[in-house]
DNA sequence: CGCCCCATTGATCCGCTTCAATAGCTGTGG
DNA sequence: CCACAGCTATTGAAGCGGATCAATGGGGCG
């Protein structure tokens, strides 16, 4: 029988859960709170474990950490249980190492097929570990690229570094895309030019990004341009050497097509906010995103031209001076030359 | 020794590439227009045939379109030549038929790569007719789907059917997603809403198109609200029962990645319209690209309310109505009831 | 030390949204 | 078959938000 333990807050939640997983034979851990349930995990070992991210003393996130951080505790699948709420939410997890997450209030079926569809994983796994100790001299090569991360190995072992420096363009619009690449060090935009010469910054990218994706099977030129913000360099592997990868290894390619998916959610959510968002709404978000995204140091923003920040916001770079201005008066932010220091996050976000 | 067709109207372009194909060893036979293209291919039957898009007499895609209609001619590679213009162009080649094209100027690798890899599909195409006839049972499976017109036939034949009224909802944001949509007949229109309420189109999908993807393996609720815009016909596939048949053709999935890197460039392009665009080039470009897109009657818009356009254009439901007014007295569109008559293409495209 | 690029602030102007009122269309029920 | 309700299209007027042009201040790098 399989133990899952369950770490949530909310007793009424909690007990029904319980009761629901008992009911499917399994065994049931229960936790209050992250502290118990780190406890928990550590002392029975859990075949998975089931966490609800918004809880006091220590939440998900800190959860997933702390456990991620333990040999022992690292491979136990981790499924967080979230509010309906910010997709950014999720990633954050996802990011952090979670298997899968489900939204409250949940059903039954849901439940249970992320349940067994994460057990499932590990069995493969563990079968696959057991069984084939001469893949795991392929895994080096490119016969086991199984996830994203794998990928990024590759590309750090098999693919050409390319350095750039600050303000040095990557491809033009109309340049053949024959590359696909990876961040190694730095920071790159990619942009789109208007008809008359305004620059739109479509997407930021930082260390451990991939970008330059057009066609598997076509020609088609880059509809972009991208151009390194800071001094980065990066991995580059070719179009025709990415598909012959992805050729051998059908997960990795499912991965990179959520991935891709992903990013479309967030493009259209900018679209939203470019439509009808007033210039302070745009202004405070596009700073919030900046650093959260790039969090060299937690809550600032550094080393980008007002510019390129107004840019991504989609307005004039004065409109977006004047409107830090605002802020700093009204005491959200502090300026300091270039860089800017978020100083109340929550109002910041509240902004309309 | 393979013969390559090469039809294209500039005399100097021609017999460069002429030049270079003979040095790579195939035989060529050159036209300098659609019509002699079209019979030089019909009585020589040549391996691969490379035509220019923008040609006098009969264009690319009119030689396509003859050359498609015949056994004989049909399934010869055809790429299409064309200036470094609109994507646009591309994929309107790419749905009549063609296998790839490359854009001028271009180099021989490029040529030549393009050229090989067609060649090598068809020598695969034809072992593969020759050596299994057992796998054409299969075909009507779920075994072989190596394209996304293979794809639109499964669910055809194996998804359930969904019909909705016009206006009604298909799935709201936050939903869980389950299905992936194939539209059967019918128009549907992808949407999110800001805090304020107001609602911006980020998407027009019309007979043929796929929608609902999320991710394939989490649990990602949509992030969008999807509903029909006239009466609609989905054909609707479970997820995982898509995976399934993803995982047994990669060729497939690679066509999914292809398919929505495409659509990230089309919202991308709308983003910068978004951003810095004047409300005039906003209802133009709203109007072509919604009477391109739908095309029931070819450069009209129909049945679609103006609110509806105006969320596409991400204005004011008035603005937008004012703007067609000017355009109807500038005498660029007619106006009739809830019908907008597009006159004069060029001016409307060349709005600023 | 001086130049140049970038940040900042001011003033003006116009495009677009919003609110409001009216006209036109569509479908439903008596 | 007509009348009325309810929705959609259209036009008008007013007010404001943001772009643009212009000028000044500041900081880093050669």
């Amino acid at each position: 029988m399989k133990t899952i333990l369950l770490i949530e807050d909310d007793a009424v939640v909690r007990e029904n859960t319980a009761e629901l997983l008992e009911l499917a034979n399994y065994k049931v851990l229960t936790a209050a709170h992250g502290k118990i349930g780190v406890n928990i995990a550590k002392t029975q070992l859990p075949d998975l474990i089931i966490c609800d991210i918004m809880m006091p003393e220590l939440n998900g996130y800190g959860v997933l950490q702390i456990l991620s951080k333990e040999k022992a505790t690292q491979q136990i699948p981790f499924i967080f249980l979230s509010a309906k709420t910010e997709h950014k939410d999720v990633r954050k997890g996802m990011n952090m190492g979670a298997d899968d997450y489900i939204t409250k209030p949940f059903d039954e079926s849901e439940l249970f097929s992320a349940i067994e569809s994460r057990l499932a994983k590990v069995a493969i796994l563990n079968e696959n570990i057991h069984t084939s100790n001469k893949k795991e001299q392929i895994v080096a090569n490119e016969g086991e690229l199984k996830t994203i991360e794998h990928l990024k190995n590759y590309f750090i072992n098999n693919a050409e570094e390319h350095t750039l420096f600050a303000g040095e363009v990557i491809y033009h619009q109309g340049d053949n895309s024959n590359y696909i690449y990876l961040i190694n060090k730095g920071i790159v935009k990619t942009y789109k030019i208007d008809e008359q010469g305004k620059e739109l910054i479509t997407e930021l990218l930082k260390e451990g990004d991939f970008f330059g994706f057009t066609s598997f099977s076509l020609n088609i030129p880059h509809q972009e341009f991208a151009a390194a913000i800071e001094d980065t360099s990066t991995l580059r592997l070719s179009n025709n050497h990415l598909k012959t990868i992805l050729n051998n290894n059908h997960d990795l390619t499912l991965e990179l097509f959520d991935y891709l998916s992903d990013n479309v959610y967030e493009i259209k959510e900018h679209l939203l906010e470019m439509a009808y968002s007033s210039v302070r709404k745009k202004t405070a978000s596009t700073i919030l995103q900046f650093s959260e995204k790039i969090k060299k140091t937690p809550n600032i923003c550094v080393q980008i031209l007002r510019s390129d920040l107004a840019s991504i916001a989609g307005i004039a770079t004065e409109t977006f001076i004047r409107t830090l201005s605002d802020f700093k008066k009204e005491g959200l932010i502090d300026v300091d030359g270039r860089n800017i220091k978020i100083l109340n996050i929550e109002k910041l976000k509240r902004i309309n």
